[in-house]
Order: structure tokens, then C-alpha cells, then sequence
DNA sequence: CTATAATAGTTTAAACTTAAACTAATTGCC
DNA sequence: GGCAATTAGTTTAAGTTTAAACTATTATAG
């Protein structure tokens, strides 16, 4: 975006190998912020929730049995003053409940409660049709290779930084 | 995530071709996480500013001449809302100016500054790099791959929703 | 045992984000 | 011209997000 003086037309076949991984990148930017923007949608007029709110549920229900607040900031990368907030709303509404461990009373578990269960399933199977008819248009190959390669994404970061 | 009392063990492998969107999809969210994680921080400890002030600096880097909120809106996909209260941490930092448009007088004109386009120079360049180092352990075939995969994933979700 | 370090969470301040309501200006229709 | 509809942007309220400071608890070192 500085140095483009010497070229007036930037075409997307004769992009530099400087490039290349700034428009990886910026791709990757726009599909999940694109998906993004329609499930946000959909969760605030279908459901009347947000989409913070399905994935601390997502955490949650992975783990019947119940889960530290850092388990669930670990599982989402998110800071855990961020969990915080939102389980708290969770449990205002009654969808989650949170009790402070006995054996280390520094933390609390937490996990849903039949009211969030039940409404977490109608969330997630919801949710899980909205992807797969946003995606309807990939092929199966597609899918399996773009899974490979963001798979393989995930491990370089991983290996580079730190 | 409701449903997966009828097998114990999910492996990658056997996953149902129903989670393969699922699984693409999380895949996105994650990766795109994980780098933007980083990016922020490098952001906020080499230069002291934030992703979404850089995003804008780089949409008004790409019409010298300036363009109106709107543009900025769209390019970024993000609400107007939203633009007008970073663009205006901006103006007030002195690195984007905000004027009225005369022939439209609903419109105003932002551009950087002159100091803000040296910012962002400087901004961007380091921002290459960071990417190019996360995504280093990609071949050029991985990203090209990659790239076109991403490409098609846009045009899918214009297809489909709307 | 006790002081220190490390850990789990919460709180706080600031920024970001959105949708919705609102203001101001322009366009279009008659 | 004049009024309705549209458009550009701002404001507002609520929620999300982070980093940093803080509290409480547990682990560790001597």
C-alpha cells in the first residue's frame, strides 16, 4: 500500500511475492468477517442473542461436567476478564451456572444449566445449518483442502511466533 | 455439538460430511484469530496504536485524493457508526483530516494527513513483514491455493445470502 | 513455618462494535 | 415549488474486547 508508485494498475495475477502472504491474509480477514456478519445477524434476529454469547455456550458444552472461567479463555483465545462479562450475563439470564471450586477456591466451575442446555441446542443446530448453507456452494474437495491448509496455518504460527 | 451421543471418540478423520462447513468454518475463525492476535500486539507494543486505527489509515492510504465515511464504511465492512468514532481519535491525533463537502454538503472528505500518511508508512511496512513472517512456513503453491480457495469462499456468501 | 512467587478471577479504563434512533441534506415526484 | 422518500453521518445504548491493576488463594523455597 506505500510503494505502489511504480505500477498505476494493480492486477491480482501479477501480485509481487512480497505480497503474497498480506493478501493471504487479507482473505482470510474478509471470509470470516463476511460469515461473521451473517451469523451475528441471524443469532440477533432469530434468537435475540449474540454471537459471544453461542461461543461461551460452545465452550461450555463441550464439558458437561463443568469448567474453570480459564478453561473457557484458553478454549476461545479470549482474555479472561472478557469471560467474566459475558458468563456473567450467562448467569443473569439463568443459562449458566457458576460455583466456586472447593478444593481451590480461587476458581469457580462453570457449566450450563438445563435452561442453557436446552437452549444451547436449538442455538447450535441452527447454527450449524446456517454455515453449511453459506458454504453450500464448495465443493467437498474444496472444503477438505481448505481445511488442510488452515490447519497448517494454525501450526506455522505456532512454530514462528513463540 | 448437540448430537454426539452416538459416537464417544470424534477424530478428525471420521468427522461426518454434515461438520465438514463446521469444520471449515471454525478452522477460519480460528486461524484469523490467532493472527490478528498477534498483529494487535504488535501494534500496541512496537507503535503504540490499535488494528482497527491501522485498518482505517490503510483504506484512506488508498485514495490520496480522500474519499467520503461511507467509502471507508463499506471498504472495511464495518458500521458508519464505528468509522466515525475512530476516524475522529484520528483527526484528533492530527493524522486524518475531516472536511465538509461543498457540492453534497451530507458528505465530508477524509484523507490522511501529512503526518499520517508518514505514520502509516511506516505502520505498513512493519505490518508486511509481521505477515509474512507468521505465514513464512507456507510454500507459494500453499498460499496461491489458499488465496483462490478464499476468493471462492467470498463469492459463495454473496451468492447465497444475499 | 513463613515469606515469596505464581495462579485464578474480577475489576477498571479505554477503545471498539453494532443496531437503532436521530439530524441534516439531497433527490424525486407531482 | 413543495413534500415525501432517500441518503450521509452522528449519536446513543448496550455489549464486547483488551491490557493492566488488583484481590484472593495456593504453591514453593528456604
Amino acid at each position: 500500500m506505500a510503494n505502489k508508485a511504480h505500477t498505476v494498475i494493480e492486477k491480482q495475477e501479477d501480485t509481487p511475492r512480497k505480497k503474497r502472504a498480506l493478501r493471504v491474509w487479507l482473505g482470510l480477514l474478509t471470509s470470516t468477517l463476511l460469515i461473521e456478519k451473517r451469523v451475528r445477524a441471524r443469532f440477533r434476529t432469530e434468537f435475540d442473542t449474540t454471537l459471544p454469547r453461542f461461543d461461551v455456550m460452545a465452550a461450555l458444552a463441550r464439558e458437561p461436567k463443568g469448567q474453570t472461567m480459564g478453561d473457557v479463555s484458553r478454549w476461545l483465545l479470549v482474555s479472561s476478564g472478557n469471560v467474566t462479562g459475558i458468563i456473567s450475563r450467562l448467569v443473569a439470564d439463568g443459562l449458566v451456572t457458576r460455583t466456586r471450586s472447593v478444593d481451590d477456591r480461587r476458581t469457580h466451575l462453570v457449566r450450563l444449566s438445563r435452561k442453557g442446555q436446552a437452549g444451547f441446542e436449538r442455538l447450535s443446530s441452527a447454527h450449524e445449518q446456517w454455515i453449511r448453507e453459506l458454504l453450500r456452494c464448495m465443493t467437498r474437495q474444496e472444503m477438505a483442502t481448505l481445511d488442510e491448509l488452515l490447519r497448517k496455518v494454525k501450526v506455522c504460527l505456532v512454530k514462528e511466533d513463540y
